[in-house]
DNA sequence: AACTCGGGGCA
DNA sequence: TGCCCAGAGTT
């Protein structure tokens, strides 16, 4: 496990090579980053923003997703995957809205977690991008990037991952290490072939000097 | 813990 | 072609 100052160093260089970061979804209002949210699960943000600009210019509030049948959502949703449980669950969850939060999207985590189609990944990105709530969302990027760098334990499960984040990152860098850790793991740190020879992390990457000694023995 | 949903992107 | 993606729900 990576001591203070080596995380210290972790973030500097996220930042370093990432310093605009963000979540494409920020300027949206909280109703439509919920939407965007449950749709971008398990598809890729560029595929998402190509079917929200049309999507939220038609839809505008749960009221509008329940005010037409099923089929008709789930065609202007095809494009992205899963659009079948999705369409579903952006009408459950409208109604929900609805029904017990007076038709505004709730703050915190857990009243967000049970909403239809919301787990907790979804429920911390909205509840710290819509809301400013102190939250960090471990996806696959974030969970290979701390295992990888020792930041966390290899075997950790995502919730002990986003325990042991929250407790060894400062509070006022979540958000901005959450995204950086994702780029970083999207484009540098990637699942397939990290680019491990041109990292500048890699003195204290157990995980890259494993790669790297794998490599010169070919 | 393992499986299913699922079209699009990329090698 | 085959494999993966900023996941959630069910068994």
């Amino acid at each position: 496990m990576l001591n203070k100052k080596q995380i210290r160093e972790c973030l500097d260089v996220f930042e370093d090579m990432f310093p605009d970061a963000e979540c494409e979804l920020t300027h949206k209002n909280p109703f439509e980053l919920l939407v965007a949210v449950v749709l971008s699960a398990q598809a890729t943000d560029a595929l998402v923003n190509k079917v929200t600009p049309q999507l939220f210019k038609k839809y505008k509030s749960p009221e509008d997703y329940l005010a037409v049948p099923l089929e008709e959502l789930q065609h202007d949703i095809k494009s992205i995957g899963l659009y079948r449980n999705k369409a579903k669950n952006i009408q459950k969850l409208s109604h929900t809205l609805i029904d017990k939060f007076n038709g505004k999207v709730p703050s915190t985590k857990q009243e967000l977690e049970s909403l239809a189609g919301v787990g907790r990944k979804t429920a911390n990105v909205v509840a710290s991008v819509a809301f400013d709530e102190p939250a960090i969302a471990v996806d696959t990027h974030v969970e290979r990037v701390s295992k990888r760098l020792a930041i966390c334990r290899y075997k950790d499960s995502v919730l002990e991952v986003e325990k042991t984040l929250m407790r060894q990152l400062p509070k006022e860098e979540w958000s901005d290490t959450h995204h950086r850790m994702i780029f970083f793991g999207r484009y540098h740190c990637k699942a397939q072939r990290p680019n491990c020879e041109e990292c500048q992390l890699l003195h204290l990457c157990r995980e890259g000097q494993k790669r790297m000694r794998k490599k010169e023995r070919k």
